[in-house]
DNA sequence: GTCTATAGCCGGATAGAC
DNA sequence: GTCTATCCGGCTATAGAC
């Protein structure tokens, strides 16, 4: 990451630093409800300062600028993820269990719209060069893609996905449909079931590649 | 829609008329592309005058605010696509055939990176409420996919869709991995073909719901 | 139809008091 | 750590000359 300075977590000494930290993580909290609906762009650090209950500036004296703020609320995103995709601290999940571990992050999202809405703007800006979180959003790619690439694999050394299965189509297309339906639940919430559409999706990959014919994995 | 006015393409009368189209025309170009790259909020009015040769107010003069020349931008690309999806001007494309054509718009669009990074951004910032675009957006995917549902349904009647095909959930997915595929394909478009994957993609429902089983359609 | 000039607002960021 | 005050720049939009 190219991101300008760092924010560790302070090692809780005095009343006053306790102090400083709670505004810090209200900071990054309105951040995140700002830049999901507006975008980065879109929010200005004033409002974010004003919904974290304080003035522009006092916002400044924790993140130096507003890449700054925007580079911790997407550290916040991305610990929370990854800590989810990589099941409870043991081995990542492989062959069709990838899927369903990535069903289940879908079953979250679908209760926090900000964190779905803050990915879908941020994905849009960032795909340009020039902005603050274009690393980021590179890395995000790479590293989701480098993930489920290894998953199929595995799956197919263990003879569970047949071997003539065509990974990166399926790594794509799986990322694909993950982003896209989440652009749709995004405009209209009352008209999609996430969960649904990607159950339908999954299952579909069984029914093709699938060695051991169980109509349904994901109940 | 509820766009402020409308611009009409002149009857072309006398040599100053035509200067004015003329610079008209020339400033939705730059729109398009300008939009496409920072998107509708990125994008200042000045800088788009500029590219098209003129002042902001001389731009101001053919739209009278910045909504306005949003709207123009989007009725041009509407035209182009609306035109291009129901073929020649005889009936839409029904069954499979809707799935081909859909690929033949992802063939178009991958020559085209200006109209999918105008999409894809437009598509993420619209999504809120108040954006000028909020309506077209909306409307861009109802009918979409009624389209699409239709000539799903079609297929089905005519016996070459399978009936228990699941219809809402495969246009879902269908418009969600369109959307996808452009997002990761602006991002990084060496690293995806966007045809052969939706080709992939358009060729596992055939091999699940087509009731003649062809290998592949799409060649 | 096109320009210059300008109003008026809002954005990010800095200086410095408390 | 937090505030007020302020600078400076960019933005949309308007007024009015040519």
């Amino acid at each position: 990451m190219s991101f300008p300075p760092r924010y560790r977590t302070p090692r809780a000494r005095s009343r006053v630093e306790a102090a400083g930290a709670e505004s810090r993580a209200k900071a990054v909290r309105a951040a995140v409800e700002l830049f999901s609906t507006a975008g980065y762009r879109g929010a200005s650090i004033a409002l974010v300062a004003e919904k974290a209950g304080l003035s522009q500036s006092g916002l400044l004296h924790h993140f130096p600028s507003k890449a700054a703020l925007l580079a911790a609320v997407l550290e916040h995103r991305e610990a929370e993820d990854g800590r989810f995709l990589s099941g409870t601290d043991d081995r990542p999940p492989l062959g069709w269990a990838a899927f369903d571990a990535l069903t289940g992050l879908v079953a979250r999202n679908s209760n926090r719209p900000e964190l779905v809405g803050l990915f879908v703007r941020l994905s849009a800006e960032a795909t340009e060069p020039g902005h603050p979180a274009h690393a980021w959003l590179r890395d995000h790619y790479t590293s989701t893609q480098s993930w489920l690439t290894d998953a199929i694999r595995d799956g197919q050394h263990r003879g569970e996905i047949h071997p003539d299965a065509p990974i990166t189509a399926l790594v794509h297309l799986t990322v694909a449909v993950l982003d896209g339906l989440q652009q749709q639940w995004l405009l209209d919430p009352d008209d999609i079931d996430m969960v649904d559409e990607f159950t339908t999706f999954v299952s579909g990959l069984h029914s093709q590649w699938d060695t051991t014919p169980t109509t349904s994995s994901t109940a």
